[in-house]
DNA sequence: CAAGACACGATTGTTGACAATGTTGTGACC
DNA sequence: GGTCACAACATTGTCAACAATCGTGTCTTG
């Protein structure tokens, strides 16, 4: 039953259905899961650790903002990890996942030609998950997990301010299967740590464009 | 008071004061520290959450235990983020810390050379600490701690099998300082991750060497 | 004598209630 | 009219008790 809760949270979280700096009190959530508070406490405090909200003492829980600042950090975090995903994705892909990576690269495709933003999204981040899982080592996936989730606190704070950009990703993704595919872990790994910093990259650009729309979307 | 149990919890798990695989007692952990079984039992959750420890529904928390191809896994992820700490720190050291790091390697060589193994290691847990703050990055300082933390969980449960290699590892220790204190970001992040990785290479020869002694270890 | 069933004890999961702390609205005073 | 103090409320932190589940020891039976 905790364990309910704290999936449902981090849900609710991770896709922004809960503004990020938001007081979440006990009571309520309790009411709306129907369990008592402990549980409710139980998956704050797994929620605390995973870094996705952050408790005041006798004050409450409040999901937590990133700043521009922090996210940029944790970007560097991410790059790091990508490099080794593409490095062991590269050293332990078999011919059937090459397969299935050039299949959902194929899809992407359709979707950004179509201009199915959403859709498009879901596939990408579907992409990075199944090269984590490629990579065969299971603290690296949950590290990995860990991080993403704290950068998804920033972006849905942000919105979608990065959507027009997904041109050049499509190319940088097409590169890295090639990479995988060729088990060159170098450059596999190279074109990872490009693709994360070269996200972040352009989060700050598209925050530089439309700064002002952003600081007032903070606020309400 | 949550937050007394979960640090005072954590310290004796990776201290290993509470060896690898026991059982976790609600009632017994709470009537130590003194308070109810609420808090202890949020406390489980922290720690689960942080990988150190593992719930069994109904059957109750028990210290992780970590296997040898796990520690691997571990291993790569860290050797990934110390790579990631290395070029950082050589960015954004300054002099009074490079003046730190280089105290710091002289002592451990002090250390080393009465053979004080307990106070090296000491000394080497702090020197890893303190690049990884030099990195000047919040996320990566956290996700290293937690990474170290796992890792402690193994190297407890082996005791201290690789006490006798500490001779390579002050070499190398030198050889980051001199690279981080000279600016050097290729080659600090590429030592320190040829340094992570050269320690689990370190453990696993400990291992063979002294494989049946640990495996009966383990079975203790 | 071995194997399975049953009941007992122990421990976890959950709940509701109590105490402590922070917040907010109101009123008096300068 | 503004500001400070106080009181009522709301929310968190903690606790002890209840229900559910699991492990264990014993007893019966083939």
């Amino acid at each position: 039953m905790t364990a309910r809760a704290h999936q449902e949270l981090e849900r609710q979280i991770v896709s922004g259905e809960i503004r990020g700096g938001s007081k979440l009190k006990e009571c309520e959530l309790a009411k709306s899961f129907g369990v008592s508070r402990g549980p409710v406490r139980e998956a704050f405090r797994a929620l605390d650790q995973a870094g996705l909200v952050r408790f005041e003492k006798n004050r409450g829980v409040f999901v937590r903002q990133v700043s521009l600042e922090e996210a940029s950090d944790i970007y560097e975090v991410r790059a790091s990890l990508e490099g080794l995903i593409g490095r062991l994705a590269a050293r332990r892909i078999d011919a059937e996942q090459v397969r299935q990576l050039r299949s959902l690269v194929a899809n992407m495709a359709l979707l950004h030609a179509s201009l199915d933003e959403a859709a498009y999204f879901a596939l990408n981040i579907e992409f990075h998950a199944l090269l984590a899982r490629m990579s065969r080592n299971a603290a690296l996936v949950a590290t990995y997990k860990r991080t993403i989730n704290e950068l998804d606190l920033f972006r849905r704070q942000t919105l979608a301010l990065d959507t027009s950009n997904i041109t050049l990703s499509t190319a940088e993704h097409l590169a890295i299967v090639n990479a995988v595919a060729a088990r060159d872990e170098d450059l596999a790994a190279e074109l990872m740590t490009a693709h994360a910093l070269q996200s972040c990259r352009r989060l700050h650009a598209a925050i530089a464009r439309n700064g002002a729309a952003n600081a007032a979307d903070n606020a309400a």
